[in-house]
Parts: structure tokens; sequence; C-alpha cells
DNA sequence: CGTACTCTTGACTCTAATCAAAGTTGGTGG
DNA sequence: CCACCAACTTTGATTAGAGTCAAGAGTACG
């Protein structure tokens, strides 16, 4: 990150944004970056450390599947931030659509010093940004994955989250329809794709609860 | 609102979330609801009073478009919260996948008190909030919008955001590839419904710039 | 045991994807 | 300044995946 591309660096005290908007505004300083067209700033996977704000042009987030489907999450334009709802590590690419600055800020002080606090605004903002993460996993299930890798997203999902899923069986608490409306689909292609990886004893469904029979190869349909 | 189903009002202390994670958890009392199967627990636009935290059963959030599709944006399982990222109103309706209890807490009191104090938490609590309306906007178009209504969506947002877009006529500053990867399309369906548009005479384009020629056909394009 | 609801299956349609090719635009160097 | 090249955009023909419409099977509950 941050080592393909030029960047032009220059220490600065943040500006426009007010300083008390801003992470120990007075004792951390920020950089300001410039950055050419089609560049990266921040990679999938690259340690949070910092945080982003856009001064001009234009920067797309995004992520990308296995196989090179790539869903963009939101297009920033000056002013707008980004990275700041990401925990240990960046959950999304950013790259600059036109050239860009962008004005660079210290993050792990910042959730440190949050989180020793345990204040309102860190619990409140910690699920906030839970939420920011799991809504961006939702964009790119809903307009990049196929109908059978939704389901078995959401399935894996589910297992995950209700209790006792991950013993393999799954007690899901909504209907057919519910599951339509949440994956983009008709409650018909929900049955149909379930159905599938019934056939192909990937899973087993007695009323409504699913057994997960063969978890690898449910892990391998979700592709991401 | 809370009006036509049965509730079981307790007042109590927050329980289980750390005290200091509660706004104004000493002053504040939380209120314990028992809401039945299917009933409305939050209706989208009703005043932000409140935050929720569910305590047993399932939850659901959408929101519906003006012909009656549905786009669940989160299921939401015990521990898990909503109703903070909300501003002036929800933008979402909350309703009981099945029997559940929620806790309640007023939301009001709080957000009054991060605004003045014009703390870090504050601003980038409002920011985190900001984009998570942002991504619930978008997973209901990528689940449920058809190709015409994305770009409609799309033209109507960036002519919005955009400087001078508001005048009508908006310089894109990506290029096809990026705009159908937002919108989970490909390159040929952006084009082919962007000529649409230009057909009908909605908008006009010249080079990488768009004239919106007439906005209430645009608008009534998008459909939410 | 019958009624209502949810789920599943089947036949057919249609929107958007794919594959292919031509037309534009913009930048570069002669 | 103009010709050329590469990238981007538009258009056309065809395919495929999911939607729609319709009906039957299972289940829950009084």
């Amino acid at each position: 990150m941050l080592s393909t591309y030029t960047a032009t660096l220059v220490h600065v005290r943040p500006p426009q944004m007010p300083a008390g908007a801003m992470p120990q505004a007075r004792a951390t300083a920020s950089t300001r970056l410039s950055i050419e067209r089609d560049a990266e700033i921040v990679a999938q996977g690259d340690p949070a450390e910092y945080c982003y704000r856009v001064v001009s042009g234009c920067v797309r987030t995004l992520r990308l599947l296995e196989d090179g489907r790539r869903q963009i999450r939101e297009f920033l334009l000056p002013g707008d931030i980004f990275g700041w709802e990401s925990l240990d590590e960046h959950d999304f690419t950013a790259e600059a659509v036109t050239a860009v600055t962008v004005e660079r800020f210290s993050f792990g002080m910042m959730t440190d010093r949050n989180r020793q606090d345990g204040a309102l605004s860190s619990e409140i903002s910690l699920r906030l940004a839970a939420q920011i993460r799991r809504a961006g996993q939702h964009v790119v299930l809903l307009g990049r994955k196929t109908a059978s890798e939704r389901i078995a997203t959401f399935l894996m999902d589910m297992a995950q989250r209700l209790p006792g899923g991950s013993g393999g069986t799954i007690g899901l608490p909504m209907n057919r329809v519910d599951i339509a409306d949440y994956l983009g689909l008709t409650i018909e292609t929900v049955c149909r794709r379930l159905m599938e990886l019934r056939r192909n004893g990937t899973i087993a469904i007695t009323k409504s609860r699913i057994a997960i029979l063969r978890p690898g190869a449910l892990a391998s349909t979700c592709c991401d």
C-alpha cells in the first residue's frame, strides 16, 4: 500500500474538519497525499492504521470476489471519509477514480483511546462500524452473487450467528418469503436452490431445520 | 408505532451491556417490550426517539418500495442493536420475525448531548450513521430495483452530490465499467439504459457530461 | 379432519448477461 | 496539425438465469 504510486507528503494540521472531530487532533498530524488515477489508496487486508478524507477528486471503494467479479461499494467525493469502520484490517480496496488528494489520519490511537474509555461513543462506534462491514458484505452478495451463492452465504452466516448453529444444524426463525426478500430473490428461487443443495447432499431439510452435512461444499459455494 | 400489539412494559436499568456503553445510563431508564410475531416495532418515518437491543427472538429491518417490492436489510438476533444510525427519523421498518423481546432506550438525549460536545465520537458516529443509511439505500437498489431504476437513482444521486450537478448537468468522474460495478449490472446494460433515457428525452449525453432535461421523469423512474 | 398457510414443483417468459463487432474519444508522436 | 493507437462506449444477436404464473404437496392448528 502507498508504495507503487506518486505520493506527495505534507504534514499538516487537519483542515476544514472541526478540530474536535478528529482523533487526538492536537497530538496527531495528518498527511496529505496526492494519488494518480487508478492507483490504490487502501488494499483489502491492509492493517487498519489510517482513515482518510477525500480533499479533491473521486475515490471508489470495492471488493473483488475470487473469480474477479467486482462490486463497488461507494463513490466518495470531496468531504467524504472512509476507513473509519475498519477494525483490525480494511475489508475493502480503495482506488482513485480520478487524480485524487486525500488527507490521511492515524487511526490506531483513536481506537485504543476509545476502547479504554469504554465510553458511549466507543461502544456505539464499534457497533455502527460492524453494521457497515456487514452491509458491505450484503452489497457484494446482492450486486454480484448468483442465487446459489446467496443461499450458501446466507446459510453459512446463519449457522455462525444462530445459537447451536455451529453444531451443523440450524433452526431458521424466518420463512422463505423473508429469506427471499433478504437475498433479493423470489421465494421460488430460494426453494429451488435449497432443494438443489439437498439433492447434492450438502444440506438436509426437516421442517424448518436445516442440517449442514458438508460444510466444505457449502463454504466453497459462497465464493468470496 | 407500538400501538397495535401486546407490549409488556418494565422499567429497568440496562442489563448486560456495560453501563458506560449506554447513553446517559445512569439518568435514562430502559424499557423492555414483548412483541408478538409479525408486529411492527419501528415504522419507517417514525421520529428517531428510541433505539433498541434484541433480547430474544428475531427481528427484521426492511424497506418497501412504492409498488410493494420489499427488501430486508438485516436479520437481528439477541444482542444485536438497531436504530442507532437514524438521524431525525427512522428510514426503515422493524418487525418481529418471531415473538420478540427488545430493550428500548431513549435516543434523542444522546444525540443532543453528542452534538453539543462536538466530540470525536460524535462526529465519527454521525458519519458512520450516514454511511449506514446510504448502504441501506444501496441494498434496496441492488436487491429490488430494475436496471432502469438503478440508472435513474444513480443519476439523481450524482446530480445531488457532484458540484454543479443540481444545475442539471453533471460531469461523471467515473467510466461505464465503474458505474456497472457499482449498480450490480454489466457495462452493456448501463449503456443501453442510458441510451434509452436519451432516446425518450430525459437526459442528453455529450462526451462524459450528462444533462438532465426532465428531472421529473428521472425522479419518477427511481421508484422509492 | 378440515382449513389456511407455507413450501415445493412445473411450464413458460423476460430481463439482463454474454459474446461479438463496430463506432468514438482522447492522447501521442511524427 | 494530423494520423494512429489504445481505451472506452455503443449497438446487435443470442443465451441463460431468475421471475412469473399456476398448481400441487406438506404442515400447523383449531
